[in-house]
DNA sequence: CTCAACATACCAACCGGTCGGTATGTCGTC
DNA sequence: GACGACATACCGACCGGTTGGTATGTTGAG
């Protein structure tokens, strides 16, 4: 990674190896090996190791957040077709080594979550994403005449069934234990929508 | 921590230490100290950091593995409402610190899946646990007369939903975030068992 | 006497962070 | 357009403390 500018060379080599190793076995020296840069860089545009973290967990909102704003499953007409097209863009996203597909964010909260300002940047990350499947979750209900479903919740909900097929992708399962939860998360919202009256609450 | 002999005590400061920091910040010394023994005790019982991670996790089946075995949650005769009181067994044991509920080898695995003794414990833990859930799945499938549903696939499923729960407790929503991915999982299963044919796979 | 179960003392490598210094602008002023 | 003042970006040696790990000793039970 020796393209940009020092400090978001540092951002990409950072996000590299928390992605792969975790924050704490990454140490400062290897983030500027890898961003080819030297320590004295670093902390010209970093004041701590922390500092960093919350700025790598601020640089994924961003990245993460136009990939997904300018991503096509907000064509369907129908919201819940939306919803599943988000779904199946997430799925489409799970491909090549398990750090090319797992969310930084939440690798680095389960870590350092002690930390107050990087779970804040991570928790801000996190529920910033689902607020953008809130909209859709709201009009699929209120399409569909299915009264007792809060799409903050089932926005929410979304983030975690991929956390943890995060985590079940890296305890063996790889990409298909990510494909599998996805199935399942897809049948649920259909089965859901599908059925005002049962929805089982 | 200092009852029962050096090795269990070890292990019991290290399970605590890695719940709340996570295993490479939890150093060597800092397990010494907690568990009150001394380095010379550690590399007596384990020959590695890495050792000790896998013998933590071990150590973790089977505790937990006692707990679920023993557990109430089997007695109704009904499979799903077997399968619906494991969850709200699992919503109960949600209190305290999020290092009390959370799971150790969610966390382990997250961080440490690169080594591979680790991600061998921890995969083994994880589904080794959702092994225990596959009988109810599958007799509630077929009581049900719900085929097209794989029991051991949907076992792994409510693991990946805790897993994922987990995360954004810990990214600030705490055990509410638990608790409503929980419920979003009941409702999911009651959808899909008391909807024959009508499953949305 | 043996052996597991520790304790003590120690080591080289590495850690996050600091610091003095330098090269390259940029900007206001005369 | 020349000049001083200041800012930005970066370098790399260095610091005290900590790291995982080792070598050697002690102790108590069988």
């Amino acid at each position: 990674m020796t393209t940009g500018d020092g400090r978001s060379r540092l951002l990409a080599a950072a996000t590299r190896l928390i992605r792969t190793q975790g924050f704490a076995a990454t140490s400062v020296e290897a983030i500027c090996r890898e961003a080819g840069v030297t320590k004295g860089a670093f902390f010209h545009h970093f004041p701590s190791k922390e500092a960093l973290g919350v700025a790598a967990a601020d640089a994924w909102s961003e990245v993460t957040g136009r990939l997904f704003a300018e991503a096509s499953y907000h064509r369907p007409a129908d919201p819940l077709d939306r919803v599943l097209a988000y779904i199946e863009f997430r799925r489409a996203l799970v491909a090549g080594e398990i750090a090319d597909y797992t969310c930084l964010v939440g690798t680095l909260v389960q870590e350092a979550y002690g930390s107050d300002p990087i779970r804040a940047a991570c928790g801000a990350s996190i529920l910033g994403h689902a607020g953008t499947l809130e909209a859709d979750m709201a009009a699929a209900a209120e399409a569909r005449g299915v009264a007792d479903v809060d799409p903050a919740s089932l926005a929410r909900h979304t983030q975690a069934v991929l956390q943890g097929a995060f985590i079940l992708a890296k305890a063996g399962g790889g990409a298909a234990a990510v494909e599998e939860a996805l199935d399942h998360l897809k049948r649920y919202l259909r089965l859901l929508f599908a059925n005002p009256g049962a929805s089982g609450a």
